[in-house]
RNA sequence: GGUCCGGUGGCGGAGUGGUGACGCAGCGGACUGCAAAUCCGCGUACGCCGGUUCAAUUCCGGCCCGGACCUCCA
């Protein structure tokens, strides 16, 4: 089945197919390590978490790419205020990363680059394009020389004039050009440093990424570079600058996607407001699956509200999908087949919320399926479209129960249900309900079932 | 000013030139001691105004409203 991706570059949906078609390459910016990721950090490891795997289908490899940003000025910053080395800052937060990521049912990419391990990769690069003309040295400062690239702009589909005219600081002296933007910078003692042909310095951010590419790619065209929509201009129109330049004018990258933002409650999310919402957070009061629903609710190209009603939806459309899938507990899964439907929906620009709807229809023909072969293939379908999508993998009486949730005494529920069982058997209807009220006042919910009561925990 | 997205029923959110996806919530029914779950049924939804068309929420034009980006924010 064709894979249809919208690509930024071109502004219109295209059949993907990958270079070699026996190996994709897709890089996509990750997060950078001084502070725990947000709901918005989060949006596009999941939306490419599941390109990943939709991608791990349809070849037989996928080479995915995530690098983690370890040095910056937000992290240096962090650093000096603490009296610590970056690192302990990074590891800190990597590792927090990592945690929240799998808590989100996002899988590890193939690889994880890290700035710090790319310093030399970063000089010998921008050497390279000193040496070609597209950058130059002053003071300490190395700049890319944007003029010198006369396709600058093609991503963003802007032009130079306007980029100017738009601008919203003030043009640092040694810039030649207003437009010219930092490769290397300067820095002092007290701060973290590498030697290099222009001095003690560190790295500009967007020269770190054509740097990794380049290191775990090699120079020519990855297939597809994600990252968030923000990033279109300037982060990404500047890679294109350097990598195609620094590779004599070869392609960069063919497929580019963009991830729409996440708001909260309607706003934007900002210091300023105060509604940095931190996935750290968010997982104390909801589980990671249902988390990661929400994320998939929408279209990824279109911004998402987050409010906490998405939330409760969420869980309750787990639920809903838990439930199909342990009432056929009874049937062992007779494929691994995803109906075409659910691939169709998938494959058209990742339309998870078309998804999500053909994900329903196979639990809804699941809780109406009667004939045991068809059940354990439904039940086969509704795992492997659910894998795809990072849903639907955890035990349901596990999910239905809450594991994990600290106030649940299974064996004191089920001496209640033993109490409630005798009650009912003497048709002392008052005494049922009244155990059965109990329960739901604790947040257990009973169900009777062709003469057997089951328990799970309300979401 | 420039670039680019949106405005769909109570809510979220797909999609389509002509039978109102899907989920949540709600209502009615079946089932149940009663519930819950499940199943069946129920909603005159497509910002406004024109145009094209046998037919437009869907295509075209204009307008109104909202949002994002325009040098280091996913």
């Amino acid at each position: 089945m064709d894979i249809q991706l919208y690509n930024t570059l071109t502004r219109q949906k295209e059949v993907f197919l990958p270079l070699d078609p026996q190996r994709v390459t897709m890089y996509v910016c990750g997060p950078t390590v001084y502070n725990y990721a947000h709901i918005g950090n989060a949006r596009p490891a999941v939306v490419f978490d599941i390109l990943y795997r939709l991608l791990q289908r349809s070849f037989p490899t996928v080479v995915y790419a995530r690098n983690v940003t370890d040095v910056d000025d937000k992290i240096n910053q962090s650093a000096r205020d603490q009296g610590v080395p970056i690192s302990t800052i990074t590891d800190r937060y990597l590792a927090a990363y990592h945690a929240d990521m799998g808590a989100l049912g996002v899988l590890p990419p193939t690889i994880e680059p890290k700035v710090t391990q790319h310093i030399d990769a970063i000089i010998a690069m921008i050497e390279r394009l000193i040496a070609n003309g597209n950058a130059y040295e002053k003071d300490g400062q190395v700049l890319f020389h944007v003029p010198s690239f006369a396709q600058y702009g093609q991503l963003s589909r802007r032009d130079r004039d306007e980029m100017i005219a738009g601008a919203r600081v003030d043009v640092a002296p040694y810039k030649r050009d207003p437009a010219d933007f930092t490769l290397w910078k300067p820095s002092t003692e007290d701060m973290v440093g590498w030697d290099s042909p222009w001095g003690r310095g560190r790295p500009g951010w967007h020269i770190e990424c054509s740097a990794m590419i380049e290191r775990n790619f090699g120079t020519g065209p990855i297939d597809i570079h994600g990252g968030g929509h923000d990033l279109i201009f300037p982060h990404h129109e500047n890679e294109i600058a350097q990598s195609t330049c620094a590779h004599n004018g070869a392609l960069f990258c063919r497929t580019w996607l963009h991830n729409g933002f996440v708001n909260i409650n309607a706003e934007k999310m900002s210091k300023s407001l105060g509604n940095v919402t931190l996935v750290h957070d968010l997982l104390e009061l909801a589980p990671g699956e249902a988390l990661r629903l929400v994320l998939l609710s929408a279209h990824y190209r279109q911004p998402l509200d987050w409010t906490e009603n998405a939330v409760k939806d969420a869980r309750a459309q787990l639920d809903r999908l838990y439930r199909a899938l342990d009432s056929l507990k009874d049937v062992e899964a007779s494929n691994n087949a995803v109906p075409a439907s659910f691939m169709t929906a998938l494959a058209d620009d990742l339309n998870t919320p078309k998804a999500l709807a053909e994900l329903h229809q196979i639990a809804n023909a699941a809780n109406k399926a009667t004939d045991a072969a068809e059940r354990a293939r439904l039940k086969g379908e509704l795992l492997a479209a659910g894998w795809l999508l990072g849903l639907l993998q955890q035990d349901p009486t596990a999910w239905l129960k809450g594991t994990g949730a600290a106030d649940v005494d299974a064996a004191a529920i089920e001496a209640l249900i033993a109490e409630r069982k005798a009650a009912r058997a003497r048709k002392d209807w008052a005494e049922s309900d009244r155990i059965r009220d109990e329960l739901a006042g604790r947040g257990i919910l009973l169900e009777d079932k062709a003469g057997e009561t089951t328990w799970r925990v309300a979401s």
